[in-house]
DNA sequence: CTCCAATTTCGTACGCTGTACGAAGATGAC
DNA sequence: GTCATCTTCGTACAGCGTACGAAATTGGAG
């Protein structure tokens, strides 16, 4: 019966608090002033996110921060995932977007090299996934900005958002690779290169039975080259060099001249 | 001191238990038989995922399928840890592998095709990463099979590797984009247009003070033929198109012949 | 100033998780 | 028959997000 919409998202005003408030009623505000702010919140939410790991961003911890008791800090924020959104929009607010350089080889390798150095000092963002896509303003101000890298090329519309996602989404796999390296060499308390051997004669056993004959080739290959079965700062100048090629192509064949 | 290996990987010997079992040392087996088996086990953790996400899958849930105690579970299984290891390698052999095209670019598309059709099959596997990399039976015969599939097209040893790397990755995202767009429907009631046109109001006024000129654009475009904001499946096409093309571009290159 | 409504603060409690521990029961080898 | 060994599983614990409701604090109205 309402055709009235339902009512929307509750925190997508709370993404957008810098950019409304001063605007509109700010409504009069009685009880006792709030401790902190949001936006401290959030900052030591992310701190302990870079520092631990998004596990240890629990409610009770980032309370304790500030001396607070846990449940006042849904006075600032609704919920945990909530939180974690803001989080999500507020580092990335922190990464100053460069000018795009003229060729268009290095915009869009520049797209990916943000993005992923970002994921790498931030690797918690990867475990961050709404149900919805984040749009806060610092997201959409990336977004216009990773537009404006991929603008002029001879992309469609709707090629150009397709081009961003594909450049993302590896620089996101890299660092993937990357954090559970790092997090594999942490909990085993090895390297890789230890961990193969500490498994060598396992592995051999287990296998025996099997023929790999291209596995094996390919990782004697990489573990000579790197010490490791991956290397995905390699990974990422290999991956990204032919995915900009296939897209140069791609605009080039359209528009030879 | 000990130049002994520390205690290799224990659950290595599991993920390999069928062939290596009538091999070996068949241990004398006291005490009581096993209600049920391993593979059972799993399976039925497996469903459970399909059925209802990996969150679902408690260690309780699984034991009330076959009406065990809870933690009668450990002793199949080291750990819920373990057992995402074992449900991934496991559903991993339930796809057959098909022969490889002879087309170098049918080859690539469907190393990443099958991918994504099984992502999109059980999504949880995108929730599943391990410490290590899985390195059970049925993920070692599915990389062996990635690599025949690049294999003989020109690339050197790490580059097919890297190659398989970013073809499998790209599948993943394109998965990760559908589940959160379908939980995005279920957990908010309403579909993506939905939610668009519920939220309209409060974005356009949040965003007043702020100018996205491609971002709208694009959005627009993107609004106009799908529907929607993104459209996973023809993502997939695009992106895939790219990536091949920058691969065959990449070896073309190298040997013109 | 008084009083009330609004707001923040936060202690307690609930249901959920994985799993450590140890007792109890079942079984095969000697 | 005895015993070592293995399976089964009840109980318990620490940790999580957060619902609920009481207490404290404040600004505005009369």
């Amino acid at each position: 019966m309402s055709d009235v919409p339902d009512q929307p998202d509750p925190s997508l005003r709370l993404l957008w608090r810098h950019r409304t408030d001063g605007r509109e009623e700010t409504k009069v505000k009685r009880g006792p002033k709030q401790k902190v702010s949001v936006d401290e919140v959030v900052d030591a939410a992310i701190d302990l996110a870079d520092a631990e790991g998004l596990a240890a961003v629990t409610m009770r911890a980032i309370a304790q921060r500030f001396g607070l008791g846990t449940m006042t800090l849904y006075s600032y924020v609704p919920s945990r995932d909530a939180l974690l959104v803001l989080m999500a929009d507020q580092v990335t607010g922190r990464t100053t977007l460069p000018d795009l350089p003229d060729d268009p080889r290095k915009r869009l390798e520049l797209v990916a090299n943000l993005a992923h150095d970002e994921l790498r000092a931030h690797p918690w963002l990867l475990e961050v996934q709404d149900v919805r896509p984040w749009l806060g303003p610092n997201m959409s101000d990336r977004y216009e900005w990773q537009l404006r890298a991929v603008d002029g090329l001879g992309l469609t519309d709707l090629e150009m958002d397709q081009t961003v996602a594909v450049l993302i989404g590896f620089a996101g796999n890299i660092a993937r690779s990357e954090l559970m390296k790092r997090r594999a060499e942490q909990v085993t308390g090895m390297t890789e290169a230890e961990w193969w051997e500490a498994n060598y004669d396992t592995l051999e056993e287990v296998m025996a039975g099997s023929h790999y004959p291209l596995a094996n080739r390919v990782g004697t290959a990489a573990g000579e080259a790197y010490q490791a079965a991956t290397d995905p700062a390699r990974e990422l100048d290999y991956g990204l060099a032919r995915i900009i090629d296939g897209v140069l192509a791609h605009v080039g064949k359209r528009s030879p001249d």
